[in-house]
DNA sequence: TTGACATGATACCATTTGGTATCGCATATA
DNA sequence: TATATGCGATACCAAATGGTATCATGTCAA
């Protein structure tokens, strides 16, 4: 019997780090912010074939960082962002040890970031 | 030319998301929050061979994750936390998505924390 | 019903990954 | 100087990963 807070901050982060390793499936999860997308779409995008497009799916899936909706004959894949948090939650635990000297520049590139 | 914004917060990301694809790896990281250790020591903690954890090791410095000082014959791997930024940073542009009817649970969380 | 088409499934291949065993080297220390 | 010790390097192995090609299946449309 896991806490309230177990179940939902410490999930098995395993596959979605494992998920998160590949850069072609880094980018699938920025393509399905703007709009989800059949497995032919995101294919467009990359130069592999749809096969190879589908197991990098497939793993997204395992990991929980997109969900998958039938329509018809088609499949529209879309992002699950919630399921970054355990993974940020995880990284946030290291806040402790970062260095206090970088927090200005911190400041001043999340000021930019506001420019954009 | 990168501008100082992309330089700081868009190295490239993959060492760093290949390092953390491994529970081992992730381990090490959380023991070296605690103090700079020595292959050896880091090893007794895991079962598996020295040369394996060197291995381990390797990656993480190749993500910049740790730093390693010689003193003497020894080497002392310590945390570089700095180096988790670049990595929460990516993730942070996902908080666009992120589901806010999560947001109540997750202040619930947090107040647990400070509890803890 | 008959194609056309989007997807799924499988077999196969090369490379990477995670591990072991073993040897050599540098550095403390008796 | 010997010798023990901490570490690095290499060769090797099994399994996972990232890709291809190919065929099967379900669904839309004429």
């Amino acid at each position: 019997m896991v806490s309230l807070r177990e179940a939902v901050m410490t999930p098995d982060l395993q596959p979605a780090f494992r998920a998160l390793a590949d850069p072609t499936r880094r980018d699938i999860l920025r393509m399905l912010g703007d709009r989800e997308m059949t497995i032919a779409e995101v294919s467009e995008n990359f130069d592999m074939t749809r096969a190879a497009v589908k197991k990098h799916l497939v793993m997204l899936s395992d990991g929980g960082l997109i969900n998958v909706r039938a329509e018809g004959r088609e499949k529209l894949n879309s992002l699950n962002a919630d399921a970054l948090r355990p993974v940020m939650h995880w990284l946030g635990w290291f806040d402790q040890f970062w260095d206090t000297r970088l927090d200005a520049l911190k400041n001043v590139i999340e000021q930019e970031e506001t420019n954009d």
